[in-house]
DNA sequence: TGTATGAATCGACAGATGTCGATGAAAGGA
DNA sequence: TCCTTTCATCGACATCTGTCGATTCATACA
């Protein structure tokens, strides 16, 4: 992750109250939409589920292409978008790379949306 | 909402585990993929705060685009998308229209993604 | 009836996004 | 050294999205 890059969601939770508890700045509401936008899609949102429920919850982009129905370069793509917003991780053994969830980085937008 | 649309949020939780706990099911992403969708946007987190912290806990679109920064029928489409995708719900009293939350959408939708 | 106000809808446009095929890079094995 | 496998990157493309100005609609009021 570069320097520009958005704050990864976790610094996100560590700064600010629910979305709920007081108006969002401007600048806060631009970091937490680019969490959202990167769950915001139908094949990522099973890319993660599927990491999750993988054998030793961890998975490699050819465990996914298949389930997926997507090309192994679009399935590359949709995890690094992933990886860059803070919710997977990847560990390179040889040549695979498996990909691994965060641990709390769901919770943490999860929490950001809750209203009690 | 037209029989065409999206499960509203809620349904969506009534009828599913947290993303994490089983791999999701193509249709489900797809639902949950646009409940997120329409809250990753800035401008519509941002309104959404308004919203909550606004007198009353309502406002109309008059009350919101001096502070978002954005006109008026940008603000309309904004407050459509939530509305339709089930964040926000109008009373009509004259020709002002008020928008309030619509209580336990978010936790809906937060719920879906925590993983404990 | 006519006018004013708040809001929805429409049309246009630039920019972002999801997808693919082709190519390139890194690591391991014959 | 050469081939194979896994993955990333690139270029192209169609579609979606956020924004605006202009118009239309609905309601209230003079």
């Amino acid at each position: 992750m570069s320097i520009a890059e958005p704050l990864p969601i976790r610094d996100l939770q560590a700064c600010c109250a629910p979305l709920t508890r007081e108006p969002i700045d401007s600048a806060h509401a631009e970091s937490l939409a680019k969490s959202l936008k990167a769950l915001a899609d139908p094949a990522r949102l099973r890319l993660l589920s599927m990491v999750a429920a993988h054998a030793d919850g961890e998975a490699c982009v050819c465990d996914l292409t298949d389930p997926l129905g997507l090309v192994q370069s679009t399935v590359s793509h949709h995890v690094k978008v992933l990886v860059d917003a803070g919710y997977l991780t990847v560990s390179k053994r040889g040549t695979w790379h498996y990909y691994r969830l965060v641990p709390g980085a769901l919770d943490a937008v999860s929490s950001l949306l809750t209203t009690v």
